[in-house]
DNA sequence: CCCCTGCGACTGGTTACTTCA
DNA sequence: TATGAAGTAACCAGTCGCAGG
């Protein structure tokens, strides 16, 4: 037993929900004016909601999940017998046309959990709306992660989802969004077998801090290590792998990500610091030296007349030949040489195709 | 009981890419 | 066909808050 979902201004966009054959919504249904939105949920059983096609032209690269999903659907769809003897699916035509949603329980309309506190859907009202309020920030999943937690391990969040998904396609009417909350509608009632499930206690109001295993733990510093980005396939696989759901992969190497630039910024400074610290030790001996040199400079002031000794250095050997000269400059008003160092020593670069 | 740390999760901003008018 | 606006996904930096030591 499953979940269809609908947008269109017909009373009944689904045929099959009639005929319990095809559901299928041609590109020109799915490009109706979305001003005129509506809502329309089909509640039936696999077979009927496999038959669910939607002709999604928005491929983009980004899109291969849910393309997949699709192709999974379409697989389904071609395996499963049109001629199944299911009972009649339930219809239940939301927007504009019928407002049976309803969040009070004294309420005539029928009520749904996700949407019992944070959104309702008043009478004869249109799709714009719709309240949404009293949304807990943990309670309201990103568009990413809508999409990314349409995995079969996420129930939980899936009611969170179909939430955001909801109010999204009222909101804005995108086809991408369409199948969004089609896959998200389609995966509300399987099972809670997996810990996704306690992140929420039954009221959906607390989240429960997820602690990871040991052991996915270990598996993730593993991909890690192979790869410390994801691309959409290998998260699908690792949080399949894990039974996790891929919003948690994501972020589990999003921070580890961030975790190992930190470490690697505190090396880094750490690495900066002894050089500092080295750097500093040899300012201070140099300064030490030039101390020295300037005491030495005034304790014996005819140091100037002792002969400059001038280096020059080969460029392609690069030999230092020392020659001895008796050009030390001397201030004829200070009496000291023209630059501030005691010996007027230099390196030479000139050509030396002699050595 | 309080404090600290680790870490899962979230938010807002940025960027690259795609689609469409 | 070129182009700009809009939408989207992925990523990052910063932060929150829970759980355990």
């Amino acid at each position: 037993m499953e979940l269809a979902l609908s947008l269109g201004d017909t009373p009944k966009p689904f045929s099959l929900l009639d005929h319990h054959t095809n559901i299928s919504l041609s590109q020109s249904q799915q490009q109706q004016k979305m001003k005129d939105l509506g809502f329309c949920m089909g509640l039936g059983n696999k077979t009927n909601i496999q038959d669910l096609h939607f002709n999604n032209n928005m491929s983009s690269s980004k899109d291969k999940t849910d393309d997949d999903t699709c192709k999974k659907l379409d697989e389904s769809k071609s395996s499963s017998s049109s001629s199944d003897p299911s009972p009649p699916p339930l219809q239940l035509d939301l927007l504009p046309f019928t407002p049976v949603l309803r969040s009070p329980p004294h309420s005539t309309g029928l009520s749904f959990p996700w949407l019992s506190k944070n959104v309702i859907v008043e009478p004869g009202s249109q799709a714009k709306q719709i309240k949404v309020h009293d949304v807990k920030p943990s309670t309201i999943l990103s568009d990413q992660e809508t999409r990314e937690d349409s995995s079969p391990n996420n129930s939980n969040s899936q009611t969170s989802s179909f939430q955001m998904d909801f109010a999204s396609i009222l909101k804005n009417g995108r086809k991408r969004d369409l199948e969004l909350a089609k896959t998200s509608l389609e995966l509300v009632e399987i099972s809670n077998c997996s810990r996704g499930m306690s992140d929420e206690d039954e009221n959906g109001l607390t989240r429960k801090k997820l602690r990871l295993t040991k052991e996915q733990s270990a598996f993730l510093e593993d991909s890690f290590k192979e790869h410390s980005t994801l691309n959409p396939k290998q998260k699908q696989a690792l949080a399949k792998q894990l039974n996790l759901r891929p919003r948690q992969v994501e972020v589990w190497f999003q921070n580890r990500r961030a975790r190992t630039k930190l470490k690697q910024t505190e090396v880094d400074c750490e690495y900066l610091k002894r050089c500092c610290e080295t750097l500093t030790e040899e300012n201070r001996r140099l300064q030490k030296e030039l101390q020295e040199l300037r005491a030495l400079k005034t304790t014996q002031p005819f140091y100037m007349q002792m002969p400059a000794t001038t280096l020059t250095m080969c460029p392609s050997c690069e030999r230092v030949a020392t020659t001895t000269t008796h050009t030390a400059t001397v201030s004829p008003r200070t009496q000291q040489p023209a630059n501030s160092t005691a010996i007027d020593t230099s390196i030479k670069m000139s050509n030396m195709s002699s050595c």
